[in-house]
DNA sequence: AACCCGGTCAACCGCTGTGAT
DNA sequence: TATCACAGCGGTTGACCGGGT
């Protein structure tokens, strides 16, 4: 049986404060300290409930409070500890000297979450939403667009799919941003985009080809490990010294795409959903072993490509703790 | 001018954790 | 150990406001 509720009171004052009552409020805290909240509201005249009195105190009377807009560094400071804490508004507000627990929250609910919602990731998790593909608008044309593969020609395909590519690239360029490292990191190390981040990709044209550049992290360690989880984009493979090494991307980690190239080092390489694949693609020139890719994660890409051998496949790729886990 | 709609944020509600008895 | 009182937390609500039609 829980107790009832101390507003349950008849008589007792709820809604907006007046500033009559702040007045009586502060006065009688500045005197006296706020005690027990309980028999405070008496104690300074106040037809209200404990409860309403210390909200109201320490979510807007309070002397150290900071009001106005957030400043782009507590921004960040929120986007972190969110990601590692979760919605621990108090904790949180613990961090931001002069922010309540209700205010952060509010902003978050009001800003950061679907800032990152329009963003395509999880609010969360922090990282990219698996349902992106139904999520998206103009994702969700692939599911037709076998349809469509089948009625138009392949110039006008390639060129679809190419946005689509870019598309995609856009949310893996985030979602790298978004990878944290192996070992346990501190906060900033940047768990989650930091606003120049976002920025970025909101100036990353939706529609150019051209994918963001990769990270000079990844380009000094060009192997499978190196770009796990991390972005490729296709339009830098040409410009490889290793470029098969990079053709076993696992940027679509779990969003059920496989990679396709028309050939070793193509720029016109291009990205199909598995499920549009019981095998390879006929309008695809024959893809050879060198240049197919299983995406680490990918759950259905054995049958996708039935009959090819799974040796085909790197095997640092199959070795891979993150594919062992989805298989 | 009137209405609608979405964003914002102060305030409330219900629950949990904790300390006292 | 069980119960109670209280503070605090997080989710939700609703009043208010400004922009659009």
């Amino acid at each position: 049986m829980g107790r009832s509720p101390c507003c349950d009171e008849t008589g007792l004052k709820k809604g907006p404060w007046t500033a009559e009552e702040d007045e009586k409020l502060i006065n009688h805290i500045q005197k006296h300290g706020h005690g027990s909240w309980r028999a405070l509201p008496k104690l300074a005249g106040l037809n209200r409930c404990g409860k309403s009195c210390r909200l109201r105190w320490t979510n807007y009377l309070r002397p150290d409070i900071k009001r106005g807009k957030f400043s782009p560094e507590e921004e960040q400071t929120i986007l972190n500890l969110h990601s590692v804490l979760g919605n621990k508004w108090s904790t949180i507000a613990t961090h931001l000297p002069g922010r309540t627990d209700n205010e952060i929250k509010n902003f978050w609910n009001t800003h950061l979450k679907k800032k990152l919602i329009q963003m395509g990731f999880d609010p969360m998790t922090h990282r990219p939403r698996t349902d992106i593909f139904s999520s998206l608008p103009h994702l969700i044309a692939l599911a037709n667009l076998k349809d469509l593969i089948e009625q138009n020609s392949w110039e006008k395909q390639a060129v679809r799919l190419q946005t689509e590519a870019a598309q995609v690239a856009k949310l893996q360029y985030l979602q790298y941003l978004l990878q944290p490292p192996t070992s346990m990191p501190s906060l900033s190390n940047n768990l989650s985009p930091t606003i120049q981040d976002i920025e970025a990709f909101n100036n990353f044209s939706t529609t150019q080809l051209e994918t963001p550049p990769i990270p000079p992290s990844l380009l000094a360690n060009n192997t499978l490990q190196a770009v796990h989880d991390s972005i490729v984009p296709f339009s830098h493979l040409p410009d490889l010294e290793s470029p098969c090494n990079f053709h076993q991307t696992s940027s679509m980690n779990k969003q059920n795409l496989v990679l396709c190239s028309q050939g070793e080092n193509s720029p016109n390489s291009q990205w199909l959903p598995s499920n549009l694949s019981p095998s390879p693609p006929p309008i695809i020139p024959p893809i050879t072993e060198a240049s197919i890719t299983i995406n680490v994660g990918d759950a259905c890409s054995t049958s996708s490509y039935e009959g090819g051998p799974s040796s085909i496949w790197p095997e640092i790729l199959l070795d891979d703790p993150l594919f062992h886990e989805i298989a």
